[in-house]
DNA sequence: TTTTGTGAACCTATTCACAGCG
DNA sequence: CGCTGTGAATAGGTTCACAAAA
């Protein structure tokens, strides 16, 4: 079946929600509790779950943990997922200078540019490999996804190399559609848009 | 009427394209070249700009100089929009070093922090305020946007604050949900969200 | 002829409402 | 009785298809 995007974006609220309620030593809810924390209706929460099992009790709800690492499950979190930063310009550095990865169940397994002045050289603790040597290191370190800290202009370039290694998800960072083919996902975290966006909102009566 | 907010981000994305376009002399073009550019059907396009009003000329297309101005309007970007960054930590320096602001047409004139340690120090050139001075200063600034770059567990007060002190818009890097007053629009910069969703697309076949 | 602007048709996502089970 | 799971109804967004204008 078709999983509608919005669905899988909304499985990690549910997840961080869960992850938060199980720390504060909450072990049941219902889709109403939960709906409520994110200002969403029970319905939506219980039609999201309803695409992947049951996992509920009637009358009951939901069991906590049970439902977190169901969910953790759907998401492929389990497995530990292996990313590669690719452009280690300042937002590149800012993100290696995150620690919240490991925490997230995410590892930074490489890091990659193509200035010879960066190659080699540790970053946070990670030497910067050649952007071309890319495909072979995927391969070998079974990447999962590609985070794409480029400067625009080679942000489609790099996605082209990307998606021919055989990587099925691309976090992009650069103010650019990106053009991959069909069964990548791409992700754009866009500043601008969101600025714009909101510039629009902010001139709106009411 | 009532304009759909994924409308208004693709707004955003037209202005870029148009931006870029100008830049490169081009003075006209058609719904469908827009579209190609971005992967859309041209009826979104003209869909999209028919809310705003009727900017084409039948047979030949937009003046992309005309229409790039048209977007900025409808965005509120022409007014050169004020924004506060609140919380100054990692993020919170990482965004106040970044350059494109004004080049988007967005001008940082207050940041805040509620750290007895970092109020009066400057930051890349700006003195950080003391939060509990918000209110007053966005009043006088006339403050349009805040970005949030607080502690997740800080985030909702700080939107309440944000949100009682007049601002229409907001901009939360924090990874919570954010509870505001109905008129209040909040975007969401989500890290965790982004991996997680990609996570899932990483694991689906084909 | 080309391409816009737009109602109508279509498709997708959300919400309703209720049967069914604990 | 309470709450899930889910078809049906509704709402929302996209695409079609064509009249109208340059």
């Amino acid at each position: 079946m078709k999983i509608p995007e919005k669905t899988v974006r909304r499985l990690s609220l549910y997840y961080r929600c869960l992850y938060f309620l199980s720390q504060q030593g909450a072990y049941n809810l219902s889709s109403k509790s939960l709906a409520d924390l994110l200002e969403l209706e029970p319905a939506q929460v219980r039609k999201d779950l309803s695409y992947f099992g049951q996992f509920g009790k009637k009358g009951k709800g939901y069991d906590v943990l049970e439902l977190k690492n169901e969910i953790a499950k759907i998401l492929g979190l389990e497995k530990g997922r292996k990313v590669a930063i690719i452009g280690i310009g300042n937002l590149g550095n800012a993100l290696l200078s995150f620690k919240g990865f490991e925490v997230l169940g995410f590892q930074v397994v490489a890091i990659f540019d193509n200035s010879p002045n960066k190659i080699g050289k540790k970053y946070h603790g990670k030497i910067c490999q050649d952007i071309s040597a890319f495909p072979a290191i995927v391969r070998r370190e079974k990447i999962d996804i590609a985070i794409l800290t480029v400067p625009t202009e080679s942000a489609q370039e790099v996605a082209r190399l990307v998606s021919n290694s055989g990587i099925k998800a691309i976090l992009n960072f650069a103010p650019a559609h990106l053009n991959v083919p069909k069964g990548v996902a791409v992700s754009n975290i866009d500043l601008a848009v969101e600025l714009k966006s909101l510039s629009y909102f902010a001139g709106q009566k009411q």
